[in-house]
DNA sequence: TCAAAAGTGTTGAGTTTACACCCATGC
DNA sequence: GCATGGGTGTAAACTCAACACTTTTGA
């Protein structure tokens, strides 16, 4: 019953980043092997001893000197045993979340070797990494609507407008803005601060943090958080 | 960059069926090592050739002589190094179901090693075993509230009342019968056959049938199922 | 004729959607 | 004072939730 397995465990990570109403991708560019100079998403083989999740921090570190803020696991990839033609792969893949202030990648990285792209501009991937990113970028939109996680996308404090804006970008939808507020103030959980913004022109804007404590409270009571839009 | 590792994976099933208004899972008894004696979920080692969801299909097959109707990839449990005494394992734990008719396990399997048991009476399990199976309770209730996936629980052919009573049992929920009903059917791709049931006593009912092209048209048109019970 | 389960509509409450004008600031 | 984005309320349409009696059969 002892198996003679030749099977390698790889993690991969889909890092989403949201800056100025777009939502951005990280990559990396393979330095070595057959997709040599092809962007591909951050990841690599899990140490004998290490724990998954661990091992998609590990990866985050080195390659992009990133932490995140959320980090789900999303789908394990091991129906296509040619995905990689060096030996038989299977890759389990996580979805991450980080706010702006990590979209510079300069303080801890070869900048030549990770960036972040658009995803409306994405270069072409090695391995099945299209496929993946596919699938993660559905789960993040469903995920949107029926968990707080874009909140995880902005910083601590922002701005309604923000909000707003990061949810008409990622799901391509025209929201009311009276509605919105409305509806995600009633909740509870989104704070005003007295921080106050200012820009070039308009009114200035109100300055809102997420309170998770007060979420995860309501939660615990039964309060399921939907955006239906 | 050859990696060195001697991680091992393996592929878990928790196979729900539902009858008499009470949810079975299937689980095998071991029948060496560690966990002797012990039940576990079918499932087991990952040919170095062979797809994920086929290492499913195949266990299931040799375990218990069961095809299923439903199969769809859970989780992968491998942040817990020592999970396995033996070596380390990587499982990805799978969730599927199947009607009624196979829930009589005596044609392909030796009857002592394959049992159904009803989830509110479970042995106890080996492995981490349990944790997997909470999971996968949870993910069902979830699941049955927003994809048409209690119809693989039920023979082809249904009464409503079927139906209901599976919501009802597996939801710990009161649901009232109108509402349930004029929900469902307004739908759309619920359809009456002209089978009538007759049991002891009461009114005979109707069977129904679960037209899964008028679903799957209608999902295409931006239907979402939605159950909210 | 009685017991048992199937079948059927309506109303009030709550939620969602649509919609337009005033406000505060910088230039 | 005007351009720019922020902030606010109301009414109609729709959806959900609650509720009880009639129908058909077998015994």
């Amino acid at each position: 019953m002892e198996p003679n397995q030749q099977i390698r465990i790889a993690v991969d990570a889909i890092v989403f980043g949201y800056s100025s109403q777009k939502l951005y991708i990280l990559f990396i560019k393979q330095k070595y092997g057959e997709y040599k100079d092809k962007w591909v998403l951050p990841g690599g083989f899990v140490k004998n001893d290490e724990p998954l999740i661990q091992a998609v921090h590990r990866e985050l570190q080195e390659e992009a000197g990133i932490k995140v803020n959320y980090l789900e696991q999303l789908y394990t990839f091991g129906d296509d045993i040619n995905r990689d033609k060096r030996f038989r792969v299977i890759s389990v893949a996580y979805m991450a979340l980080v706010d702006a202030t990590h979209l510079n990648l300069t303080a801890d990285t070869d900048a030549s070797a990770a960036d972040w792209f658009d995803i409306t501009s994405m270069p072409v991937l090695g391995y099945d990494h299209e496929i993946i990113v596919q699938q993660a970028i559905e789960r993040l939109k469903n995920k949107l609507t029926y968990q707080p996680i874009g909140f995880d996308l902005l910083p601590d404090e922002f701005l309604f407008s923000d909000l707003e804006n990061l949810y008409m970008s990622i799901l391509n939808k025209e929201i009311d803005r009276r509605n919105f507020r409305k509806k995600l103030l009633s909740f509870g959980f989104i704070e005003e601060t007295d921080r106050v913004s200012s820009h070039k022109s308009g009114r200035p804007a109100k300055y809102y943090r997420f309170n998770v404590e007060k979420y995860t409270a309501l939660q615990k009571k039964g309060f399921h958080f939907d955006l239906m839009i």
